[in-house]
DNA sequence: GCGACAG
DNA sequence: ATCTTGTCGC
């Protein structure tokens, strides 16, 4: 009697689940730029970063940002904000069906209205091959775009056996300086993200891992070079100037009738 | 059953 | 993600 009941909610996540599967198959691991294996990387002039922003006690009402810098001196060249209505609720492990829709609507404002400014990597805020069934939203969103993704997640999701524990803390206290790193392996022995310190000041390091048409080695040695502060600068002003676009425009629009 | 759970 | 000021340190 109660399976027929069965909450909307797990048929979506099986769908979901099958749709990653699909997806998958058409992920590419591995480097195929040139810039990729250049020294400091000649070759790559512009690199993007996508972030979201929300507002407070909104679940579906949101700030989708799209910003192209110059590489490698980080300069604002391209930024686009757009207010969006979320289709999909947050679930762990489905990020993507989330947030993916409305960044490759920014991608493709791009493209029509401004193409020679269409970045060489993307950014993105959120996890690639480090994930349940290694399809995160940096794949996802590399696969839906063709372009080559990196993911990067500030906070560690615990997966395929990889837990905080206290040796995982002790790897990050052995971490001395910007640049310094470790790989975190799933029970399989495969390595699917790098625990980065991405500069000499923060202590907390970023988990990188590849998206799309990257190897972890050049994703993370690219990380550590976009980054002014902990966060790469591309995703870092993505998230500043959504939430800035946010306070403009709707100023504390809850407090404050 | 309990805990975890990117953004 | 968001709620939130000051504060300690270079």
């Amino acid at each position: 009697m109660c399976e027929m009941s069965a909450v909307p909610e797990q048929d979506l996540i099986e769908q979901w689940t099958s749709e990653q599967a699909s997806l998958k198959q058409r992920l590419v691991e591995g480097d195929t730029e040139e810039w990729q294996r250049a020294p400091d990387f000649k070759g790559l002039e512009r690199v993007g970063g996508v972030d979201l922003s929300y507002i407070k006690g909104d679940d579906i009402n949101a700030c989708a940002q799209l910003v192209v810098l110059s590489f490698p001196e980080l300069e604002l060249l391209y930024e686009d904000s757009q207010m969006v209505t979320l289709a999909a609720p947050y679930v762990a492990g489905f990020l993507a069906f989330r947030e993916t829709p409305c960044l490759l609507e920014a991608l493709q404002r791009l493209e029509r209205t401004q193409p020679s400014l269409m970045p060489q990597v993307v950014f993105v805020d959120g996890n690639g091959l480090f994930h349940y069934r290694e399809f995160g939203v940096a794949c996802h969103l590399g696969v839906l775009s063709g372009l080559p993704c990196v993911g990067v997640a500030k906070s560690l999701l615990q997966v395929q056996g990889i837990i905080r524990s206290e040796e995982h803390l002790s790897q990050i206290r052995e971490l001395k300086k910007g640049g310094d790193s470790f790989p975190l392996k799933a029970t399989s022995g495969r390595v699917l993200a790098q625990a980065l310190r991405s500069s000499d000041k923060s202590t907390k390091p970023l988990y990188v891992s590849v998206g799309h048409r990257f190897s972890l080695d050049t994703a993370v040695r690219l990380t550590h070079v976009c980054c002014r502060y902990r966060v790469p600068e591309p995703i870092r002003q993505a998230d500043v100037r959504s939430r800035e676009y946010l306070r403009t425009h709707f100023p504390s629009a809850d407090t404050c009738g």
